[in-house]
DNA sequence: AAAATTAGGTAGACTGGTCTATATATTTTA
DNA sequence: TAAAATATATAGACCAGTCTACCTAATTTT
């Protein structure tokens, strides 16, 4: 056979993400998700354990593909700040993805807005975002010789930048202020 | 009668708020609300149009909850800085909020994460964070001369922080980082 | 090489429960 | 007595999750 054929949890973890995304996730229902992947009910349950399962697998999804965005385009950066701002062009990869029904921010950031406090998700979500502002203080600390603290608070601070951007993109539907975002860090990084 | 005794509605709203924050908006049936305000069914749907509505009505509530505590810190800030650094105490003030489970952030900005792209609810969250950004702005301007373009530039910028502290915040279930935030922001205006 | 087994899939009925919203008749309150 | 709130019942859609039965292709056994 020449066609690989997309297996049932691939096409299953396809529609959630977009389903998951657009509508939100308490909004989805397991029947939708099996209808637009056109698979089985029983194929859900034998590749998840229940729907939290597969929410826990989608964030999980969407950290990985976030790395892959910011990988790429660490590779292209050729100046030690092109590699803390490969980070915020990773961001705008992300606002620049064809959504069906609009940009609406970060789809992990949305994912912990439905998630209980202290819930497994919720705290993927928060360990997700500490690994980007790890990278931010990683990239920092190659860029300029400052201490570790001063590093640290530099990258709290195009952390903050970088979340709070997305935000406001996300309710204007548009990359703009992600955009905005990154030349404020160009130039605190400048300012060093 | 000489208890005040708090109408239908208003114990709805409350009830309302303090589910829609911990548990979400979509995860709160309605039953589950007029049973905590201990009302009817009927009395719901005497005040609101529907669940929606009450949504609606839900958001701006808070953003007019989030107007007073700003205007109450306001009236205490002595110095033109502090007039500006207002709307970050404002935040705080929210964070230290007493919540059955746990801080969760900005609840007007998770309400957000489940509403579909578009739709009334998400534009009136669009509309309060840039009254929120125009008051920043305001108080810039009152506080250092500098021009029209400089002041919007910084007030997006104190904006982006006070917002990405919140967040992060909201998953770490503490106020430190909108602390920080306010740091930042006050040795941005000294700088300026 | 033929037969048996296994893995992964489909279709769809079904359970027990929850959802929003409405209808109606009764009670309370002002 | 009129308005407001109550309790209760109901409609009808949808929810997550289970179960049976069948299909097909690859793999293993004989």
């Amino acid at each position: 056979m020449t066609t690989p054929k997309i297996s049932a949890r691939e096409r299953l973890l396809r529609s959630a993400a977009t389903l998951f995304y657009n509508e939100g996730i308490a909004a989805t229902g397991i029947d939708t998700i099996i209808k637009k992947a056109g698979v089985a009910k029983m194929s859900l349950y034998n590749n998840f354990s229940s729907k939290a399962d597969l929410i826990y697998t989608y964030i999980q999804e969407r950290h990985a593909e976030w790395l892959d965005l910011y990988k790429q385009r660490l590779n292209k950066a050729d100046t030690p700040q092109d590699r803390v701002l490969s980070i915020f062009d990773a961001y705008l990869d992300h606002a620049c993805f064809e959504y069906d029904r609009g940009f609406r921010g970060c789809g992990i950031l949305n994912a912990a807005a439905e998630l209980p406090a202290g819930s497994s998700g919720r705290i993927a979500v928060k360990n997700h975002k500490e690994e980007v502002e790890d990278l931010l203080q990683k990239h920092i600390l190659e860029y300029a010789s400052i201490s570790e603290n001063r590093s640290r608070a530099v990258a709290e601070h195009l952390s903050f930048l970088l979340e709070g951007a997305m935000a406001r993109a996300g309710l204007e539907g548009s990359s703009q202020r992600i955009s905005r975002a990154k030349s404020i860090a160009r130039r605190i990084l400048e300012q060093l």
